[in-house]
Formats: C-alpha cells, sequence, structure tokens
RNA sequence: GUGGAUGUGGCGUAGUUGGUUAACGCGCCAGUUUGUGGCACUGGAGACCGUGGGUUCGAGUCCCAUCUUCCACCCCA
C-alpha cells in the first residue's frame, strides 16, 4: 500500500477534546439562551443543489466562486452551502404552510473557498437566530436583549454598535449625493473608524463626491443618538430611519440595555440586503478589534427569494463561534477543567469496578476505569496529567472488607468508604472538601 | 488573486565558509524491587533533514522547480 502524506485540507481544522469541550459549550450556553427567547432549533442539510445557492446572484458575483461544487453518482449538480440565511428562506418557501411569525436559531458548518487566514477557515460553524414575519423595532429590542444574555453567560462584556440603513442612505440623499452612488459611499463609510479623514476624502473624491457634499455627510456620521429628534427633513428614507432609530432607541431606555449600546451612525456592515436597523457586537475593552457578531433587519431578501407576493419581514444576528472561543481557551476554568470526574483502578477487581462505575454513573458522575493492566504509579499519572479530581481504588484488600478507597487527587489524602453507600458516601466527602 | 516569509524525529529548535554514525529541550516508552501520582536519576524507541530535479568526489547546508503553512494587501463571515 502506498503511503500518503497526513494533512486537513486547507482551511480545516481538527479540534482536540480540550478545544471541542470549549466549543461545546458555547453553542450549548448559546442554546440555552435562544431557547430562552422563543427561538427553536431548526436544522438544515449541508448539502444543496447548487441552482439554489446561486439563485440570487449573478455570474460575476464573487461568492459564487467560493462555493464548493459537488455531484452525486447521477451527476446533480450540487454544492455545500455558504451561509445559513439561504437554506432558512428555503425552508419557509417549501412550507408555507408554517406560522409567522417564525424564529430559529441554526448552528451549523458552512463552506466557503475563499482565503484563508487565522481564525476564518474554509470549513467553520455559524451559528444564527432569525425571526420571520415581524416589522417593527420591538423585535429589534429583543435581539439586543438577547446578546446582552448570550455574552453575559459566557462571561464576556461587549457593547454593541447600531445603526439604521434607512438612516444611512438618506443622509447620502440628502447630501446631494445620486442615488446610482449610494453602495459605493457605503463602502466608503464603512471604513469611516479604521481610515483618517484625509484618506477617506481621498476615497470619496475617487467617486466623485464633492467636498461639500462630504462636509453634509460629516455632520451626520458625527451625530450623537439623542440629536436625532432635532434632525428635519423632506427627504422620505431619512425621515423613516430617523424613526425607527428613534424607536429603537426608546425601547433601548425602557428595558436598561443603554450601557451595552452605542449608536454609531457610520457603522454599514457589509453586506447590501440589510434594509433597517444594522448590529456589531464588540469586547467592551477593545481586546479584540473585529467584531464578535452582527446582524441586522432585511425585509426585502426573503421576500423577494420566495417571491409569491407574500412579504417577509426579517430580522437575524449571528455570533462569532471561532473569536468567542479564541477568547475563553485561555480561561483558567478551562485550561484545568477535568472531563472526567472518577477513575478507577481495579487491581484484580475488573468485574466489581465495571458495576461500581456503572452506579457512579447513573448518579450522573463521569467515570472512567483503568483498562490496562499496568501499574498504578502508571495509572495515577494519567489521572494527574488529565486533571481527574478522585481515584477510586479497588483491590482485594478493599473488597475483602466491602469498601474502596477514595483519593482525592489535588489534597493527595485517601480514605474508605463502603461499597454499599458509596453514594452517599462519596457525596459526602464531596460536600466536606467543598466547606473547607 | 498580488507581494513577502517558512518547511529538520510527536512538538519547539540547533546545525559554523557543503565533508565521517544529524544535535538539544519537551513529549513518548521502560526501569530506579512488591498496590500510590505531579520531582529526580538511568536507559530506550523515533528523522528517507517538505517533495522532485540539478551542481559536486561529497549537500540538511549551494542552484532551479514544486507543494505546504504563515504574514500583509484585496475581499469578506
Amino acid at each position: 500500500m502506498e503511503k500518503i502524506e497526513l494533512k486537513n485540507v486547507k482551511g480545516t481544522t481538527d479540534y482536540s477534546p480540550r478545544e471541542q469541550y470549549i466549543r461545546n459549550y458555547i453553542s450549548d450556553t448559546l442554546k440555552k439562551v435562544f431557547e430562552k427567547y422563543g427561538f427553536k432549533p431548526l436544522q438544515t442539510p449541508t448539502l444543496c443543489y447548487y441552482d439554489l445557492l446561486a439563485l440570487k446572484y449573478d455570474e460575476e458575483n464573487d461568492i459564487l466562486k467560493e462555493i464548493y461544487k459537488v455531484s452525486d453518482q447521477a451527476s446533480r449538480n450540487l454544492a455545500l452551502r455558504y451561509d445559513l440565511t439561504v437554506p432558512f428562506a428555503k425552508y419557509i418557501a417549501m412550507n408555507q404552510n408554517i406560522k409567522l411569525p417564525f424564529k430559529r436559531y441554526e448552528i451549523g458548518e458552512v463552506f466557503r473557498n475563499g482565503p484563508v487566514k487565522l481564525g476564518r477557515d474554509r470549513e467553520f460553524i455559524q451559528c444564527d437566530v432569525d425571526s420571520v414575519g415581524i416589522e417593527g423595532q420591538l423585535v429589534e429590542a429583543e435581539f439586543i436583549a438577547l446578546y446582552v444574555e448570550a455574552y453575559k453567560n459566557l462571561g464576556i462584556d461587549i457593547i454593541i454598535k447600531y445603526n439604521n440603513r434607512k438612516f444611512l442612505s438618506g443622509i447620502i440623499i440628502e447630501s446631494g449625493i445620486p442615488e446610482t452612488h449610494i453602495t459605493e459611499t457605503i463602502t466608503i463609510i464603512d471604513k469611516f473608524e479604521k481610515l483618517t479623514k484625509p484618506e477617506l476624502e481621498k476615497e470619496f473624491r475617487k467617486i466623485g463626491i464633492s467636498n461639500e457634499q462630504i462636509e453634509k455627510l460629516y455632520t451626520y456620521l458625527n451625530m450623537e443618538a439623542s440629536e436625532l429628534i432635532k434632525v428635519e427633513s423632506k427627504n422620505e428614507e431619512l425621515t423613516k430611519g430617523i424613526e425607527e432609530l428613534n424607536t429603537l432607541n426608546k425601547y433601548i431606555k425602557a428595558l436598561n440595555l443603554s450601557e451595552y449600546v452605542q449608536f454609531l451612525p457610520s457603522l454599514a456592515r457589509g453586506q447590501e440586503y440589510y434594509t433597517g436597523t444594522v448590529f456589531e457586537v464588540y469586547v467592551k475593552d477593545g481586546s479584540i478589534t473585529s467584531s464578535i457578531g452582527g446582524g441586522g433587519r432585511y425585509d426585502k431578501m426573503i421576500t423577494n427569494f420566495i417571491d409569491n407576493g407574500n412579504t417577509y419581514p426579517a430580522v437575524g444576528i449571528s455570533f462569532g463561534l471561532n473569536v468567542i472561543y479564541e477568547i475563553l481557551k485561555n480561561r483558567e476554568e478551562f485550561a484545568e477543567k477535568a472531563l472526567t470526574d472518577i477513575f478507577i483502578i481495579p487491581m484484580g477487581t475488573e468485574i466489581e469496578s465495571l458495576k461500581i462505575a456503572e452506579t457512579l454513573r447513573k448518579a450522573n458522575f463521569k467515570v472512567e476505569i483503568e483498562m490496562k493492566n499496568r501499574k498504578m504509579k502508571k495509572s495515577l499519572e494519567y489521572a494527574n496529567e488529565e486533571n481527574i479530581p478522585y481515584v477510586f481504588i479497588l483491590g482485594e484488600d478493599e473488597l475483602a472488607r466491602n469498601n474502596i478507597t477514595v483519593k482525592n487527587m489535588k489534597e493527595k489524602t485517601q480514605t474508605q468508604i463502603s461499597i454499599k453507600n458509596i453514594i452517599e458516601e462519596f457525596n459526602k466527602i464531596v460536600d466536606n472538601e467543598k466547606n473547607i
């Protein structure tokens, strides 16, 4: 047999038990919060028809180049999904009997055949929470509350920056920039925080925006949330955007969320499909500069996708699982976390040990048994490396007295407890040590 | 896609101006007497020096190509 070189496909990674434990912890924590807010789990296939994924786009679009194409034995043109939104829209289109509003979350693998760098794989997990069929800012405020609670449960302090796309396109029109330049202008505005003023002006001028227009734009981009009420305009888009922002602000205040949010008039988010409120979540202390979550309202996308005459207003947010993992991985609680509670070392008492293991497992302990006939020294070394807090030793001596030795690895103490009352007596030991 | 780096046992590295059996740390395995751990000591396994060509009496060390990984830019999640 020929030897092949072992390596992972570019842009994919293995996650070790320790790493995956943390990743599971993150998604478990998030799922609980999602369900608390009434979002239901939805699972869609990773394998799709290529035509479904390409539907929204023309041949020129970059995203098409990033789609992994595959085919089956019948030569069907298939592809791996590149996001969770298209499958979500597809699900709604295929199940038009579902009652709106519909709220779902999905955590799943998506694939993009694009550039690879730190924190950006070609196969990665996306975590999306969306509601469809609800207009207005109430649901948006609830998404902010959800963000706050979710990150609080993960122990991460955040600040949510928000803006409104109608406001954004409104101020562009108000500044006298032609409507044909809205998208390009937004792309530049998105860099507002990153670039210096001269750099920005250079970019603006490149697409033909005059200095006067730039100045006008700037007065809006430097605005505070409290100043929005004062703005008067005949521009319908701008008026609507401001109205939505003011409504959202009202809810934010009422829900006591003000300390977690910040109005940022230059926030755009890349996607063109957003139509109203947009959010972006950042770590409060700024230790990580890229966003750790984001989302917004996209009222047209599903509507256009389904195209059956009904409207499907939608709001959705996503969580950056990878960057959350990067934040959590160095925490001590995970580094030293024991994945097993009890390690049993049988000394010629394999059958009895297995029975005891079953008893302990029924009481919800995570139990491992030494299966190799190695020296006790080696077994203890293993327990030590794995940070397993308790080792049970069952030898002929103990068995003769119906006892088992319980060893506390950290305190280096050990005592014997009776096998018959093993759960109670062990719990007692654990409780006592907690009190110390 | 453009530009720049990188590639030596499982991991991190050393290998001087090309010259006999490629070194070190960590890890791994075994032992330091019998059923007790994180230390120490002793011994051991493990590398076609990314791959393919070339130069040379001789290459991990020089040349060419190729791949891998990484870092910028671009683009985005």
